[in-house]
DNA sequence: TGTTGACTTCTAGTTAACTCTAGGTTGTAT
DNA sequence: ATACAACCTAGAGTTAACTAGAAGTCAACA
């Protein structure tokens, strides 16, 4: 099944703006259709829900862009994309724990002064 | 004792278009010595702590510049303060939640691929 | 047949949070 | 006295990631 550009912003709750956007920063390259229409596949809704993934632990539209690229060329760039990943998820960790404790200091602020309230 | 700007910057770890900007934007604002050169305290050094660890968790500067609104009117504030401090803990608490499955879910994705490697 | 409504491209505007430039003044060291 | 760094203001420029506008094409429906 295909979609168009309307129907599949509905489907990836995404703008149109937006995935033009992202086909111009070519993160998903819809096919077109004899009119010049876009339609999506069923494939690219995955895709976009990695994409909104990687975008949602921080990962920069840039980098999305490489991994795009590798994987548009095919499955010798796994390795490649296993790289970037494994470094993502590292950064994400060390985010992750940054956080926590921002948290933790953040909860003994309130803590302490609504004790004194 | 009181810092230039730049030995603040140095210290804070901000350059001195930040901090003008800061002022700017009425999270900070130092003293002014009679030649109009801005001066800022010790106190200035624990506030801009804060400032940065609300900015780490994300905090948009216009929140942060409520708060600090409130700081400047005086202890009475103190409620007020405290609620935006407790609704960003919330914030800040789904925000890790939500990292933290992204996390696993790349974690995952890797070690698969990894596993067909 | 005509008028929506969804699509097209290209380009400009928006927002946040800085970051820098220009042109000028002040403080310090030789 | 003269450099030279550090300060001042006002305003422009930057970057990321959208978001929207203008002008036009095309298919479907009353």
């Amino acid at each position: 099944m295909n979609y168009s550009i309307g129907n599949f912003a509905a489907i990836t709750n995404l703008s149109v703006y937006t995935l033009r956007y992202y086909e111009n920063e070519e993160l998903i390259v819809p096919g077109r259709k004899a009119n010049g229409q876009r339609y999506y596949s069923e494939a690219d809704i995955s895709w976009i829900q990695f994409i909104k993934r990687l975008k949602a632990t921080g990962m920069p539209i840039k980098e999305i862009q490489k991994y795009a690229k590798l994987r548009s060329q095919g499955d010798l760039t796994m390795p490649q994309r296993m790289e970037i990943l494994v470094k993502h998820r590292a950064i994400l960790q060390a985010r992750i724990t940054d956080l926590q404790e921002n948290f933790t200091k953040l909860d003994e602020k309130i803590n302490y002064y609504k004790s004194k309230m």
